[in-house]
RNA sequence: GCCGGUUUAGCUCAGCUGGUAGAGCAACUGAUUUGUAAUCAGUAGGUCGCGGGUUCGAUUCCUGCAACCGGCACCA
């Protein structure tokens, strides 16, 4: 006999061998009914896998959130097999469940298009009605092989290969169809529902191997209950809402155009906030001893081979040759710069750690393909700086870095950040003993940082190719992630240029060099904002904070006087005394997303007064005109300068 | 860069199977002086992304290119 503990502590004997079904009929007959799997020692299994040995189980209904992957994961076995159904030829690959969903790959020469959908949802919902059970069968390798092989599977045939030999090939069927699968399934097809929906078709590698064939990956999501999936479409249209490409025309931040492709057009309010991200990071980083510098746009290829950028990255430049054949770039990066100002005039060890600063703006030709708006460019601005210091310095300085970042985030509304390092890639310069220095340095930064209690991670071989990085990736008020702070080791580019300082000891000694980016890219982070805020950004970024909105022209007087009054407090206000009704400055200034409306009128005039109405609100509050100015000065100081006192 | 899609007025979009374009909002003009998300009327506005081809005739069909959108790959 062996032992089965439930959830509840509750342990009861039985046979061995009975399956999950088995035991959970003897518990109830409705547990047996409204299960679809169970958790077996913590893991999810099959419910018509065999209980051998002492073990815990909790069975799990259609209704636990973990039978949501299991919902997603049949419905992808549904999919590829209407789809093979409909389009007879298609090649099956895979159909992993993600974040939200399900795809499934699919090899096939003609495309599919949105048209083909109804037709796949159709076949999909007769599957799941037909309640066909799943059924596992474990299948040697050659079996495996001759069955996909015959049906020609070319993909499947693959995989079965590329599975360890100890791994016991599992195939699921359902009727007459049938996948390789690691599992587990529920019970049966109609266990699925008919809360799903087919969502987009898009190409993606094989393996994820540009060099490979491109598939066609059908993305469709599933849920529980109809309710669930309805609300997830609900959320998908307010995302869209927070487009930061929509929001930029609506609030008329910035522009794109065709000839200039990933080149930000930045209209004068955009502008605006973009400054008072960088006067805010300069205020910041001017008190905390970084010194301010501007390097050259264009510099000579020659300086690029040295750096290494010229190997690694040719074909993502920007060239340009003159007259006299000589061939320039763009530059892609900062640091070449920074290490020539560091070159020039001897250094000592009293003048590390050296921080030098520089709002760069950087030129990339990324492919066509990654271009999105503000988030990716090929011409943007770095808030970049180069931590010149002796070894000994590493840890000390990167985590002011780190603590510089942490606080800048949390000033601007973020404090769901994930660090993770980044070690050493492939394609890299430098020697593997300068590389082991460089990630046992950072190493111990991420483990003090992990001590505080930071979510941290690694990211094995995606480093620079001079040095490893810390990644800092926050996450915004809808859940996505964005990576933007980076803090990277560098114990190769002092040296390929010749830098050094002269140490205690009068040796000449090389530097290391920390890189460090904040923001990382102004561009993407004013994007990021934009969507985080769904545009309502708070007083302080606002490019325009206040409109001074007039019922009727015998207002006007006072709706000058008070913007005056505005601007002497250094706040960003404009008039509209346009003759039109209220309502319609209001819902025109809501749109733009006007933080703050002082609407007045004769009665206002009269009392000195103003109508406050914030965005987003339906609520009106009326104050004295110094009073109602003096706090909204105080609200628009950014946070450093309020915390300055 | 790869796969698929899209490109018509400032914006959002209509325009069967080829006969040189239309709406709403915005803009402009006039009337209206208005109390917290759209006052009324009128006017004007388009190389139908760019180039080539088929055709008596192309916004419509074919083709090349570009940009954009969704993924994939890439991201110093």
């Amino acid at each position: 006999m062996i032992s089965v503990t439930f959830p509840d502590g509750a342990a009861r004997a039985y046979e061995p061998g009975l399956s999950g079904l088995d035991i959970a009929k003897t518990i109830s007959p409705s547990l047996a009914k409204k299960s679809v799997a169970m958790v077996l020692d913590g893991t999810l299994a099959d419910l018509s896998d065999k209980i051998t040995r002492d073990a815990r189980i909790e069975f799990v209904t259609r209704e636990d959130p973990r039978a949501l992957e299991l919902i997603r994961h049949d419905a992808a076995h549904v999919l590829a097999e209407a789809v093979q159904e409909l389009f007879p030829g298609t090649q099956v690959t895979i159909g992993p469940v993600i974040e939200n969903g399900f795809y499934y790959d699919f090899y096939r020469h003609e495309p599919f298009t949105p048209e083909d959908f109804a037709a796949i949802e159709k076949k999909m919902t007769e599957i799941i009605a037909a309640d066909r059970p799943f059924a596992k069968e474990v299948w040697s390798r050659d079996e495996a092989k001759a069955w996909f092989g015959s049906h020609g599977e070319d993909f499947k045939v693959e995989l079965v290969e590329s599975i360890p030999g100890d791994e016991d090939l599992k195939i699921y069927k359902q009727g007459e169809w049938l996948d390789l699968c690691r599992g587990p399934h529920m019970p049966s097809t109609g266990r699925i529902g008919f809360a799903f929906k087919i969502m987009k078709v898009a190409g993606a590698y094989w393996r994820g191997d540009s060099s490979r064939p491109m598939l066609q990956r059908i993305y469709a999501t599933a849920f529980a209950t109809k309710p669930e999936l309805d609300a997830y479409l609900k959320q998908l249209e307010e995302a869209e809402k927070r487009d930061h490409r929509r929001l930029g025309r609506e609030m008329d931040l910035f522009h794109f155009q065709e000839e200039g492709p990933g080149t930000v057009f930045w209209h004068p309010k955009g502008w605006t906030l973009f400054q008072s991200l960088v006067a805010y990071l300069r205020r910041r980083q001017n008190e905390q001893g970084y010194v301010e510098v501007n390097t050259p746009q264009v510099l000579d290829r020659a300086l690029w081979e040295t750096s290494g950028h010229w190997q690694t990255f040719r074909e993502n430049m920007f060239l340009t040759k003159t007259e006299d054949e000589r061939i320039f770039a763009l530059k892609p990066m900062n640091c070449p710069g920074h290490v020539q100002i560091f070159k020039n005039g001897l250094k000592s060890y009293r003048d590390l750690p050296l921080k030098i600063a520089e709002f760069g703006i950087v030129h990339r030709y990324e492919p066509s393909g990654a271009l999105h708006g503000v988030m990716r460019v090929r011409a943007f601005t770095q808030d970049d700086a180069h931590i010149f210091c002796t070894e000994d310095q590493i840890q000390e300085e990167s985590l002011k870095v780190n603590d510089f970042i942490l606080s800048t985030y949390g000033d601007f509304g973020f404090d769901d950040i994930v660090i993770k390092l980044s070690t050493r890639p492939e394609k890299r310069v430098g020697a593997d003993e300068a590389w082991d220095r460089a990630e046992t340095a950072l190493g111990r930064v991420l483990e003090t940082l992990k001590e505080r209690g930071l979510k941290t991670g690694i990211n094995p071989g995606e480093g620079a190719f001079y040095g490893p990085k810390l990644e800092y990736t926050l996450r915004d008020a809808i859940g996505r992630e964005w990576q933007c702070g980076t803090v990277q080791v560098d114990f190769n580019l002092p040296g390929r240029f010749g830098a050094f300082y002269i140490a205690a000891n009068s040796e000449k000694t090389t530097p290391i060099m920390i890189h460090r980016a904040i923001f990382g890219s102004l561009e993407r982070f004013t994007g990021v904002m934009i969507e985080h805020f769904a545009g309502h950004l708070p007083l302080w970024l606002s490019p325009l904070q206040i409109v001074v909105a007039t019922i009727t022209q015998d207002a006007d007087d006072y709706a000058y006087e008070a913007i005056a009054a505005a601007r002497k407090l250094g706040l960003k206000v404009e008039g509209d005394l346009r003759n039109e009704k209220i309502t319609y400055k209001v819902r025109e200034h809501s749109l733009a997303k006007v933080p703050v409306l002082l609407v007045v009128g004769k009665k206002e005039a009269q009392e000195r007064t103003v109508s406050i109405r914030r965005l987003g609100s339906q609520d009106q509050q009326t104050m004295g005109l110094e009073a109602a100015l003096a706090a909204l000065a105080t609200e628009a100081t950014p946070p450093d300068i309020k915390r300055a006192g």
